[in-house]
DNA sequence: CTTGTACCCTGACCGC
DNA sequence: TGCGGTCAGGGTACAA
C-alpha cells in the first residue's frame, strides 16, 4: 500500500499526535507483527518511553525514543495507523497492536489486512544498519541527476524495476514508479543502463515532481491507504497510467497497456513512452 | 555481485 | 449465490 508519500503523511499525522507523550500501555494483539522479536521483547523495549518525534525513512515509519531507540513500523501492503481518543474499539479485525497514550493522550491502532506488516524496537546501531541497507532519499538534497545517472549505469534491469530496488533509491514503489516513467516518457521495459542524459535529466525530474505533488496531496488511496485520522489521500485523481490498461493516453491519445515486469504490473503508453 | 521468482496473507472482483 | 482464478501501494529468502 503506502509508498513515500503516505509514508511521509502517516509520519506526520503520529508525530502531531503522540510526540512528547509516554506510551504507557502496550498490546500485541498478533504476535507475528513483531516477528522476529518477542511481544514481551518488544513490549519492554517500549513501555514508558517518551516519543520525541516521528519521522520516515524511505517507505519506513520511525519513531525516535527518549533512550535514544528506535520504534521502526513496516507498513507493507496494507498496514495502517490510527489515531483516537480514548474510546471503546468499534472492531478488532484485522487490529495487530494498540499503544494507550499517557493520560488522555489517546490510542494509536495499527491494523494490518494482510498481515505483511513489522514492527520493532532498534537500538541505536540496529538502526544505523538499518538506515545503511537503503538507497538515497529521493527527495532529498543528495538525490542529484548526476546520482541518478551513476544508480542507473550500474544496472541491466528495466528501469521500472529498478526505481522499486530500495538499496538505489528508497521509497519509490510501483504506483509512483509507473507515474514518474509515463511524465518522463520512458518506456518502464528498458534497460535502466540505456537511457541517455536527457532520459535521466527527465526522470530525476519526474520523481521528485510526482513524489512531492504526491505528498503536497496527502497521498493516493486507491484501496486500503488511509491517514491517522482515516482520511483518504488526493493523489488518485492525479495519475495518469497506473491502473489505467485500455484507457485513452491523456498526452497523447494512445490506448494505455499493461505488462509484467519481474511479476508486478507496469502501465504505460507505448506512443509516447519511449 | 545482480536479477528474477516464490512466498507471506486477506479480500475484491470477474467470468462461469 | 457460489466457486475458482487473478490481482493488489512490499520486502525477503533463495536460486540462477
Amino acid at each position: 500500500m503506502p509508498e513515500l508519500p503516505e509514508a511521509e503523511t502517516i509520519a506526520r499525522g503520529l508525530d502531531a499526535a503522540i510526540a512528547g507523550r509516554r506510551i504507557e500501555r502496550i498490546k500485541i494483539h498478533r504476535d507475528e507483527v513483531v516477528e522476529p522479536m518477542s511481544p514481551a521483547a518488544f513490549r519492554r523495549g517500549l513501555r514508558g518511553r517518551r516519543v520525541l518525534s516521528v519521522g520516515r525513512r524511505a517507505k519506513w515509519i520511525a519513531a525516535l525514543l527518549d533512550d535514544g531507540g528506535r520504534w521502526v513500523t513496516q507498513l507493507r501492503m496494507t498496514g495502517r495507523f490510527t489515531w483516537a481518543p480514548p474510546s471503546p474499539l468499534r472492531s478488532e479485525a484485522h487490529l495487530s497492536a494498540s499503544f494507550v497514550i499517557e493520560d488522555d493522550g489517546g490510542v494509536i491502532r495499527f491494523y494490518d489486512t494482510r498481515r505483511f506488516g513489522r514492527m520493532w524496537v532498534l537500538d541505536e546501531d540496529e538502526w544505523a544498519e538499518l538506515d545503511a541497507r537503503l538507497g538515497v532519499e529521493p527527495l532529498s538534497e543528495r538525490f542529484t541527476p548526476r546520482l541518478l545517472a551513476d544508480l542507473l549505469s550500474n544496472s541491466r534491469a528495466p528501469v521500472r524495476n529498478f526505481l522499486l530496488d530500495q538499496k538505489r533509491i528508497a521509497g519509490v514503489g510501483n504506483i509512483y514508479a509507473v507515474e514518474a516513467l509515463f511524465r518522463a516518457r520512458i518506456d518502464p521495459r528498458r534497460p535502466a543502463r540505456c537511457l541517455d542524459r536527457n532520459d535521466v535529466r527527465r526522470l530525476h525530474n519526474a520523481i521528485r515532481s510526482v513524489l512531492s505533488a504526491a505528498v503536497d496531496r496527502r497521498g493516493t488511496t486507491f484501496s486500503d491507504y488511509r491517514d491517522v485520522l482515516g482520511a483518504g489521500g488526493g493523489f488518485q485523481n492525479a495519475l495518469k497510467v497506473y491502473d489505467s490498461e485500455g484507457e485513452e493516453c491523456l498526452r497523447c491519445g494512445g490506448t494505455i497497456e499493461r505488462c509484467v515486469l519481474a511479476g508486478r504490473s507496469a502501465y504505460f503508453c507505448p506512443d509516447c513512452q519511449r
